[in-house]
DNA sequence: ACTTATTGCTATTTGACATAACAATCATAT
DNA sequence: ATATGATTGTTATGTCAAATAGCAATAAGT
């Protein structure tokens, strides 16, 4: 999908590297460098499941979160409650969740994952994680979680998080 | 652009969080989250100077390398040479690069960032690393370094560097 | 000289994502 | 109770990035 890589492109018998030094020193390159890799692979070890990234994530969510509303799981995703639409539909018509009445609320969708939708989410959260594991293999145990502390602690600083 | 956080969706009265343990487990997840924050914050840092994330990056790399090719610098970019060309053209447009004959290869374009591009270019890379400073403003010098040190051993697992 | 590959480019398509509007329903204030 | 406004799910629409196919000009290999 994506070939990627600076200097490391085939782009061509010229064998200059190019140098991004100054990008480099920018958290915000090295992460959507870094993402964009993360992200192929996940596509990958997903697309077997018949899942994308989006909808991955939105059956995990489900899963753990039983009866909650669209607009709920809209703002869980940061997706516009139009086009979660699409997302749920294709979780339907495979059979993974359901649209039940919500006791409160008639206009709203409680979303419950089905028998089928539990199982195929546990066997794609084996999945990506083993990958994911395989991806940050080089890493030490203790970095890998730094990494995600460090991350959180950036979202926390960004959405001014109490 | 994105309101964004999981839960903290104003996504109606319900006042239930979103639980999104299993998600968070992932380097993944955190990642596109991180990600996605500070990417907003870029785009609005740019935004005054007429750049966005892609032509900021193009031009910091045209400057750092003179004389390089569009082929190049969509390896570089990770682009398509054809999605490339209006990313070129922009720049070009602006006045803040030039595309040159290449003297080996009739073909090819030498990019060179003019003037007025370099200055750009420098006012634009301090812009946003002052924004970057005040985003990771939270965390201890190591822990950005350590950041930006595992997002280099990640993109050098998947690319199979050397 | 002939074939093949590469460069920059155009055109087209796909997909993600935001916006606008809608009927049904809820909530609130008279 | 009733009128007003807000919310939910949905459809339709527009916008923008990214992928694909193909092209003429040029280069490289045989």
């Amino acid at each position: 999908m994506a070939k990627f890589a600076a200097g490391g492109g085939d782009a061509g018998a010229s064998p200059i590297r190019v140098f991004d030094g100054t990008l480099r020193s920018f958290a915000g390159y090295n992460m959507k460098r870094a993402f964009n890799l993360v992200q192929a692979d996940l596509a990958r070890t997903l697309e077997p499941f018949g899942l994308r990234m989006m909808t991955f994530t939105a059956l995990a969510l489900i899963v753990d979160n039983p009866d909650m509303s669209q607009s709920q799981l809209a703002g869980a995703l940061a997706v516009e409650r139009s086009n979660l639409v699409t997302i749920v539909d294709d979780l339907e018509k495979h059979g993974w969740i359901t649209r039940n009445p919500a006791p409160n609320d008639r206009r709203s969708h409680a979303l419950r994952a089905t028998p089928d939708g539990e199982c195929l989410c546990e066997k794609a959260v084996s999945a990506v994680a083993a990958h994911e594991a395989k991806l940050l293999g080089g890493l030490q145990a203790s970095e890998a979680a730094a990494l995600i502390s460090t991350l959180r602690k950036i979202e926390h600083s960004a959405t001014g998080d109490a």
